[in-house]
RNA sequence: GAUUCCAUAGCUCAGCUGGAUAGAGCACAAGUUUUCUAAACUUGCGGUCAUUGGUUCGAAUCCAAUUGGGAUCACCA
């Protein structure tokens, strides 16, 4: 994060103010708030005025126009302020904004040294089954993660990704059972299948012919529970994870071939996303974690014993009920797991916060996790955070892998850079570029476009996937922010050939700032406030549309003024840096949402 | 039944700890290019912020109730 070398303007104008008010009306207040002002009114900073007019003892007006001369006298950066009813609007000097934006020039906006204090934040994300290839879910999930972690990191603090592979349990057992009864032998490399896929199809092929059994069951006049129950496929499948439990030699060997097929596919598929992970742990090797810690919670009689043998807490006193921890045959369950895992990682990484990505399915399942982990007297329990985010809906309804309206992460992928091939076609862009460039530039594109669309939403609401309109390249997308990059670079670049012009570094700054210039600036002033914000909401989607902004503005300033053709050479040179200012703004910003720009398009 | 999240323009979404006449994009209608990349820009159309009540000088925002929708509440993961 970028240190600014001068005092925050609202900081200072909030402390200006609380003297005024203590000069003028002896009162003192702790915390003064200003705003930006309305654009259908004149200045930068809006305070209202309303609350003090208890201490002022005076009308809005003549409250709001003292304090603004009080300002005015005392704060140099203060060129003027006008007062509408209780608002007090403050002009910040142009001289202001452009000393701030001197001191920013041609320096990155995201500090890449942390600090040696910075605090260190594990966000898990991803974690995936590797009984079948990522859907659309994934997809919101990986980006959302991967964002928050990049967001994290640029607000300085030491983040570690982290991804648990579930690559054990009944719903492994099926795919691997399927495979070997109707599989003959097929392999990623014989198929040409890619290997998550290939598992994934023999998922399918299981549940076909259970369903099938089941049918059968229940004509035989067996109820659907039952049934459920008593197929032999399932029972064969149960019996699978006995073996799988009990190490058996077979069953581990086609489990590890199988699960290797499917972390190949995950390979190609996390490198498309563009994601990655710090350390990937894996269930197979967690999941018999938590044992202990329930002993220790039942000597702190925190935990009890049922009479069956099986041990729970009790939570009805925080509003929420029993949790069973370990089944009365004394084996764990899900949330014993997690008790587990979070605990061996707070031994081992020692992290201030960890945050789980994970759907907001699981939000009862969270937060019993953290009060049940903060009952047990952990202090770090109080860094956790469930990122808890909408599921994505299709405009036909609601999307669950079981109901087979699943849209795959590859396809998807897919589709959305062949739509960005057909569509800069049809525009006439990029026809000067080689082959493999504008495969690398249709990649750009399309993927941006989806990476963007998902995470332009709030995390936490559901949101709709609609396919037609996520390629649809016009208005808030990711293409339209590239393409205001690439116009920028191709400004950069037609300088160079500009006769008896010069890019310096230095620059001299204009008599006056036009609007749009002032709006860009402090546009570009306002990131560090953004991110912050974006952090400590976990919030993409501030970024997105903080980015937007950037751009729109950008786009309009484009077309209101002309750049390289203007006669003064002083204002090109200056113009020149606030666009390549705001060029660099839109690919660091864009970075944090794992969103590439293209050089031109 | 309990808990929890959500409800803003025809559609998809912004609107932060309460502030001025509720904003974008899409769609629809009209316009702008001999000028730096038109994947652009401008203008118009479109709202009882689910409903009711409360708090307040002031509510889309806070509180309560109601209605509608989602999710969760297993010795599944």
């Amino acid at each position: 994060m970028l240190k600014l070398p001068f005092m925050n303007i609202e900081k200072k104008l909030s402390e200006k103010t609380i003297e005024a008010l203590q000069s003028l009306y002896g009162a003192a207040i702790e915390k003064i708030v200003f705003e930006k002002t309305n654009p259908d009114f004149e200045g930068d900073l809006t305070l209202v005025v309303f609350n003090f007019l208890k201490i002022s003892k005076k009308k809005p007006e003549e409250t709001a126009t003292e304090i603004g001369n009080f300002l005015k006298i005392n704060v140099p950066e203060v060129a003027d302020f006008n007062v509408i009813k209780g608002f007090l609007n403050i002009v910040i000097a142009d001289s202001f904004w452009l000393n701030y934006f001197k001191s920013i020039n041609g320096k990155p906006f995201i500090n890449a040294i942390l600090p040696a204090d910075a605090p260190t934040v594990m966000v898990e994300y991803s974690s995936p089954n590797t009984n079948k290839p990522l859907h659309l879910g994934h997809v919101r999930n990986n980006l959302l993660g991967y964002s928050v972690s990049e967001i994290l990191k640029a607000a300085g603090n030491k983040v570690i990704k982290t991804n648990i592979v579930n690559d054990r349990g009944i719903h492994i057992c099926k795919s691997m059972l399927a495979w070997q009864k109707w599989g003959n032998g097929e392999t990623p490399e014989s198929t040409g299948i890619k290997g998550d896929h290939l598992v994934g199809k023999y998922y399918v092929e299981f549940d076909k012919h259970y369903k099938e059994e089941i049918a059968n069951l229940v004509k035989q006049g067996k109820t659907k529970e039952d049934a459920e129950k008593q197929a032999p496929l399932m029972q064969e499948a149960q019996q699978m994870l006995f073996k799988w439990e009990a190490a058996d030699k077979d069953t581990m060997e086609l489990w590890g071939m199988m699960n290797s097929w499917v972390y190949k596919g995950f390979e190609s598929t996390y490198k498309m996303l563009g994601v990655d992970f710090d350390i990937i742990y894996y269930e197979s090797q967690t999941y018999l974690f938590g044992k202990n810690i329930i002993e220790v919670g039942l000597a702190k009689n925190i935990l009890k014993r049922r009479a069956d043998n099986s041990v729970y807490i009790d939570l009805t006193a925080d509003g929420l009920d029993e949790k069973t921890l370990l089944r009365a045959d004394g084996t764990s369950v899900y949330m014993t797991q997690d008790l587990g895992t979070a605990v061996q990682r707070a031994e081992e990484e020692h992290f201030d916060k960890l945050i789980y990505t994970v759907a907001n399915e699981q939000d009862y399942h969270f937060k019993v996790l953290f009060l049940i982990l903060s009952k047990l007297g952990y202090k770090w329990a109080e860094g956790l955070y469930h990122l808890s985010y909408g599921m994505v809906e299709l405009p036909e309804g609601k999307m669950k892998s079981r109901e087979g309206t699943v849209v795959d992460a590859d396809e998807l992928m897919q589709e959305m850079i062949d739509t960005a091939a057909v569509t800069s076609k049809e525009l006439g862009k990029a026809t000067d570029l080689s082959n493999e460039d504008a495969e690398k530039l249709y990649r750009t594109i399309g993927l941006g476009a989806l990476k963007y669309f998902m995470l332009k939403v709030d995390p936490k609401k559901k949101m709709l996937f609609n396919p037609a309109e996520s390629i649809d390249f016009n208005g808030n997308t990711a293409p339209f922010i590239q393409f205001n990059y690439v116009r920028i670079q191709a400004l950069l670049r037609k300088a160079k050939d500009l006769s008896g012009f010069e890019f310096t570094d230095s620059f001299s700054s204009p008599a006056n700032l036009l609007t749009k210039e002032k709006e860009l600036i402090i546009k570009l002033y306002s990131f560090n406030t953004t991110l912050n914000q974006a952090a400590a909401e976990y919030s993409p989607a501030l970024i997105a549309n903080y980015i937007y902004d950037l751009a729109k503005e950008f786009s309009q300033y484009y077309h209101d003024v002309s750049i390289l053709k203007e006669e003064q050479k002083d204002l090109i040179l200056f113009r020149l840096h606030l666009s390549k200012t705001v060029g660099s703004a839109i690919k660091e910003s864009m970075q944090l949402l794992g969103i590439d720009v293209p050089e031109r398009m």
